[in-house]
DNA sequence: CGCTCTCTTGATAGACTTCAATGTTAGTGG
DNA sequence: CCACTAACATTGAAGTCTATCAAGAGAGCG
């Protein structure tokens, strides 16, 4: 595995690449997106140390979609080749990965529901509760804070809204005492009453590792 | 595997189930879909024959979502246990069916571009083109018309709309000649006008069982 | 110090929703 | 064959959420 450090603002891979190898993250946040005609961006993922973002490349050959670094990261390169090989010889690692796609999947999903039928506040509390509770699962945030290393502008092309109307809605969230933003990190003061506005349940984020049956 | 006719409008797994086997659409028409408080829902996904739409539960004990029949449809059941069994043996088959995983994560994620950045008319003629490309895809449209046994409300439940605004979205599209929607089917009658209004690339179905590198 | 990027706020506009009512179609039973 | 019903489609009017346009304030950086 190689490993090298990028900058922020670093595209990893592109729409239309080929890749021979996939991305793990070793340190940093990155996230996945795609660009729209007149400057339209939709971020459609956020991942963390330990996360394999462009996975899928092991078996779409063709990328869908952009991978890039938000902040400076530090990333490991393994073959595809290399990948078979491994899976081959330990089938379980290969179902390992599996799952980690299908919560991709889930993920996903459930980012659907808040983009087609939540509204801006409920968005961005059930945005703000999902990242605490993955940083949670990686060590790294505390009980209700959590790194959040992303301008609004970033945090409104993941949510479907301006930058301006999510500034608007992240001031009244913070006058209310419900949760508080800034470039660097999200505290979430007031648990219930956020996860309640946001309808939000951690099910899909299967982080019980769920018990086999 | 056992078969079983279902009617329309039946739930074959629902959120919080634990299912010990798969579904295989024979025939029909499928969605995933997700309820939120107060009656709002998110159709997440469609499934045509072929289909199988909970393959996620072979990997994640707990349904995060529902899957229901949209029309009479004739479906298959396989064991978890089975497919395990089939898998272990024929690893190729392991493989082709994280590849349909991946390619329903990949549809996701333009539903979601959909839902976030694009308007109205976009989405509804994004979908379309996306039907009518995946029942080609199983043989079942002809060259600009594919089945659509959907009300109004199921679309709008799956665009992040209501049906009110989506009937009136389809009215213009109508008159404007780009497409045509009744209860039964679609019909496509400008195919570079509306793939050019939804900006659809079809890249993200990964139709070309996409060559190896 | 000037530049750029980000955050913030106000005013105005537009897309989509909500509420309400009517028209249409398909199925059911007498 | 026709009344009757329920689900679905359609249309209008009014309201709300979010976008757009515009401008100023802070913060970081060479």
């Amino acid at each position: 595995m190689q490993v090298a450090s990028m900058p922020d603002w670093l595209d990893i891979v592109a729409e239309g690449d080929r890749p021979s190898r996939s991305v793990l993250i070793l340190d940093g946040f990155v996230c996945r997106y795609r660009l729209l005609a007149e400057g339209r961006r939709q971020i459609v993922s956020f991942h963390t140390p330990g996360d394999i973002p462009d996975l899928q490349s092991l078996h779409l050959k063709t990328m869908d979609h952009n991978v890039g670094t938000l902040v400076p990261s530090k990333l490991g390169f393994i073959s595809h080749a290399d990948m078979h090989a491994l899976i081959r010889r330990f089938p379980g690692l290969g179902s390992l990965l599996w799952r980690d796609t299908l919560i991709d999947a889930a993920i996903f999903r459930e980012w659907m529901v808040g983009l087609g039928r939540r509204n801006a506040h409920q968005r961005i509390a059930h945005l703000m509760c999902e990242l605490l509770l993955r940083f949670r699962g990686v060590g790294l945030a505390r009980e209700y804070q959590a790194p959040l290393p992303l301008t609004q502008m970033e945090l409104a092309d993941a949510l479907g809204l301006t930058v301006v109307h999510v500034n608007r809605v992240l001031r009244s969230l913070r006058e209310d005492g419900m949760l508080r933003v800034d470039r660097t990190s999200v505290s979430i003061l007031d648990w219930e009453r956020t996860t309640d506005l946001a309808e939000f349940n951690p099910l899909y984020l299967h982080q019980d590792k769920d018990a086999p049956t």
